[in-house]
DNA sequence: TTTGCAATCTTAACAGTGTAAAGTTATAAT
DNA sequence: ATTATAACTTTACACTGTTAAGATTGCAAA
């Protein structure tokens, strides 16, 4: 088992972590039509078959990362949940989990839109994926809940902040000024009680 | 110049609009990463390099195809739009568009996605395709402008709206029951006043 | 009407892709 | 040390987007 980076011995020793990273860095670099699978084999430096021993296909190396997305997400999401936790201003936490989920999206725009692409959400999926993109949500589910038990509200808040996100990454909606104001501006319409 | 739909003459008559079609109609059947320029080409009964003589390339295609997706979209909206021209129940009129925007995407996931894709999002773009994403959009505006002044408002019932429908083509949310149930539920905690 | 020309289409070719098959090498277990 | 297995390489195939060169057509000017 080796881990350095160059490749000094036939067996990789980390290939399916080596690929997945590649991936991750061809995609945000390249964007994800320009993404291949030969091309993430030559970025590692190894044979264009040679994911073939880690993933299934190119799809499920896709889904990978984009679990690795969702929980790199969870993971700055619930830092924040546990920052926020003896605040009893509810609301104010609920709009910093909101403004970190649309600053990752910006931060890692094809990521993003790999995580919710139809590469993914057309079937196959993985366990993992589906844990990461539960853990990920839970995280906004367990803020709402000390605003209000209203069990369309969780749904509400995540389609503003998803929405918002979406639009942005995709161009739809030109954003001047800095994330954290635009993000109060659009959710402050959203009111529970 | 001929517009029969079986090709008897070398040349198609109105292929364009026959590719265009095709495309569409394979991207809701088979997904857009099943769509191929070959695959277009051979479903309308052309060769394949035809399609050369009118897009640039198969992104221009594409373009073109999520530019229609708009332009449906838009229509079916403004037609709702004119229905309630006389209602004094802004509110009722806004929900009701809100519906209709995610029935489209539920209808035509596919294109849906496309619209926003980023084979469209990164760029080359076109008139055809920002005038009518620019007038879709419009639609809401003008809707919430019976609503309030309020600058971000639109931005806040788009974003809520487009993401909720993002959230369900894209698999993250299981919808039971019907959609304008759902979306009313969803979009009453958006709150302009 | 004839001629020429530009638009539309076909065929052929190239480089790049995903992926399967078969062979090679390193590691772990005996 | 031997062997089995996992990790890798090489080779090959069908398919893709796209370009170049040639064929066919409709149309406008003569």
């Amino acid at each position: 088992m080796r881990m350095t980076n160059q490749k000094q011995t036939y067996h990789h020793g980390d290939l399916r972590n080596a690929l997945l990273q590649a991936a991750w860095k061809i995609v945000e670099k390249e964007g994800l039509d320009k993404l291949s699978l030969r091309g993430v084999a030559r970025e590692t430096g190894v044979s264009q078959a040679a994911p073939y021993a880690h993933f299934k296909d190119k799809s499920s190396l896709l889904v990978e990362v984009a679990a690795s997305g969702f929980t790199a997400l969870k993971i700055l999401l619930e830092t924040q949940l546990k920052e926020c936790d003896r605040s009893k201003d509810h609301r104010e936490m609920l709009d910093k989990l909101g403004v970190i989920y649309v600053q990752f999206a910006l931060d890692n725009r094809a990521v993003f839109r790999l995580m919710f692409s139809d590469v993914i959400s057309d079937f196959p999926k993985s366990e993992n994926y589906e844990i990461a993109a539960a853990a990920a949500f839970s995280c906004l589910e367990r803020a709402i809940l000390r605003i209000t038990p209203q069990p369309f509200a969780t749904f509400s808040a995540w389609s503003t902040v998803h929405g918002l996100a979406s639009l942005i990454v995709d161009n739809r909606l030109e954003i001047s000024g800095d994330v954290e104001t635009y993000v109060r501006e659009v959710t402050k319409f959203l009111k529970f009680d």
